[in-house]
DNA sequence: TCGTTTACCGTTAGCGTTAACGGAATAGGG
DNA sequence: CCCTATTCCGTTAACGCTAACGGTAAACGA
């Protein structure tokens, strides 16, 4: 059963001008808060606007002017809370500027067919915003080759300085939280990192790693642990380190997300947080101050991430020169109650 | 500094055209994969578009057509986990059909001035999925007057059943959620309302109240409390609720967010859930089951309203009629380990 | 008074694509 | 050999909007 709806007509800006008695072009002036109309004939189109609820065609004023007023933001997938901040950022800055935020997500690479890239460069948005997994840097060359403005969310690896991208300081925010759990006593600290192919995860160990040398510590392989960024990650990881000879005492996670798998499988082992061990995260998820104990973690400034991301997009779209291609927001250390001095409850018993 | 790339033209159909030694027409029926065009002029075309990277303008396409492949997604708020199951669920249905999801927020609706009508209204998509507050009604039928096919999502309220919506079963939920703790032995259970206006609030409060009833237990009004399902709202509540003479054995909190609120205030109290205190939950956003303990609660099937919802749309927007207007999902009860039999462990104090 | 500026508005001409139609060339049937 | 059917491709004309330009009339200055 087709749609055919001769009687259906959209309203053009013809039938506007018509109605009103001038041409076309006065009624896009007015629609285009132009200065050159004069009062009386603008209140009257308006009105006339307003009373029949015409809009104008996006198409036919996209093709006239060559852009679209959207902007893409692809994501690798929509199931972590990490990505809300990032799209709420992105859409409270995009707001006051009228452009219209389309978001896609790529749910993994193995979809070689309808490739993101496809989605984006069919000429219809003005730029993207990409918040990627690895491996994507031939893409992100065509892109570029397309000349479509975009910029890259949280991740630098093996893209290079050459593209404009927004991303954290994770490497300082990986420091500080480990001398914070040092400074409250702790020598025996482990970390399970991300995915080792994302550059975030990568700088983050590193901070992990330079906080204990310069400490004086060598890092112990045994309480260095992969990990994926997601739940069952952490909660597997910290089982593994429990089951250690020598159990650490405090666990910095390399996101929420796996801090939570840590809490999860310290209490199936009955183990208390913070009194037994500490855990830290990464990134300051809106849930993080919910859980209890509230999770101390180095907060990441996603939301803002976002935004100026978006800042960075507009001034490629609009011509205007980048100050920086590679900007990097400082992390900072939120203390809550998931952190105490080490031995406070001697062993790792606690109660169900 | 403004764009001006002259030699930045796109390439057009036209183009490919002539070094293909063809007419225009010819390639668009090669895009569109037309069947009337000789094998050996096709192969040509498709190797020459391929070389060239060719992609043919949307806009135009969408001028011609009539359609552009939007679909508008319009929230509250980009605040809460809820928004994003949502968002995940219109995103996947949306994918195979080659729509595109232009996402959008009111920020609650004091702003008058950039009403998200004008949003939508500018530059039409081919349909909108509201997820929306009280007090739309308005808009709403503005928005039916404008023919746009539109579906909302999670509210029914003052609009009546003409629209379409698609929403869960809360009330259900609610009651199962209730005769659940009644089944554990509480009889003395709160309830923490969510904001009075919203019809899947109201719903709620009905179907405690309702299972409370069946049960012959009298709704001991300073058990039912009002809410706004934020956090601090499940805090502030369940102080008040612990202050009373006789406090509850069982808090049933109008969704997940209050129900964390409710954790942070009984941790602060000294109170240990579920054995001093059971706390049950709505919606099941994925952070219920991470929290500690993880939390039981009513899941609210979000990505599968999403999903729904774009189907109900797509219905619309190619003129097929719809079997129902108005659809309910079921919710369904998630026992994790919040909730215990009450008396479990004497009284309400717990240790630190 | 006349030229000149200013404010306002209309005309023309496309943007790149495709529906509808028409025409040419080939194949097949008598 | 002609006639029709089929296959393939080109021409024309929009879709709704707006840049560029041109024109008119009023306001202004000398």
């Amino acid at each position: 059963m087709a749609s055919h709806h001769p009687t259906e007509q959209r309203l053009t800006i013809r039938e506007i001008a018509e109605a009103a008695g001038v041409s076309a072009m006065t009624v896009s002036r007015v629609l285009n808060k132009r200065p050159d109309v004069a009062p009386a004939t603008r209140q009257k189109i308006e009105q006339l606007v307003a009373e029949s609820g015409f809009v104008r065609s996006r198409a036919a004023r996209a093709m006239r002017k060559g852009r679209h007023g959207l902007i893409d933001l692809v994501v690798l997938s929509l199931d972590s809370p990490y990505i809300l901040e990032i799209i709420r950022g992105v859409e409270e800055a995009l707001e006051p500027t009228g452009l219209r935020l389309v978001v896609s997500a790529t749910h993994g690479e193995d979809q070689h067919e309808r490739q993101w890239l496809a989605k984006i460069s069919d000429g219809w948005t003005d730029g993207a915003i990409l918040v990627l997994a690895q491996g994507q840097s031939d893409r992100v060359q065509s892109l570029r080759r397309r000349r479509t403005p975009f910029v890259v969310v949280d991740h630098e690896g093996e893209l290079g300085p050459q593209v404009p991208s927004v991303g954290a300081t994770n490497w300082a925010g990986a420091r500080s939280a480990t001398e914070y759990l040092l400074a409250l006593g702790h020598r025996r600290i482990a970390f399970i990192g991300g995915s080792p192919t994302l550059g975030c995860a990568q700088e983050r160990a590193s901070g992990y790693r330079e906080a204990l040398k310069a400490e004086g510590i060598d890092v112990d392989p045994d309480l260095v642990r992969p990990g994926t960024f997601l739940h069952e990650s952490g909660y597997e990881q910290t089982m593994a380190l429990l089951d250690l000879p020598d159990p650490p005492t405090a666990i910095f996670a390399g996101n929420d997300t796996m801090a939570f798998g840590c809490y999860s499988a310290l209490r199936a082992r009955g183990v208390r947080v913070p009194d037994a061990i500490s855990v830290v995260g990464f990134d300051d998820v809106l849930v993080a101050p919910l859980v209890i104990p509230p999770l101390t973690t180095v907060r990441q400034p996603l939301a803002d991430m976002g935004r100026f991301a978006v800042s960075m997009l507009l001034r490629q779209i609009d011509g205007s020169p980048l100050d920086a291609l590679r900007v990097e927001l400082a992390t900072s250390l939120v203390v809550r109650e998931s952190c105490a001095a080490p031995g406070t409850s001697g062993s790792l018993q606690g109660q169900t």
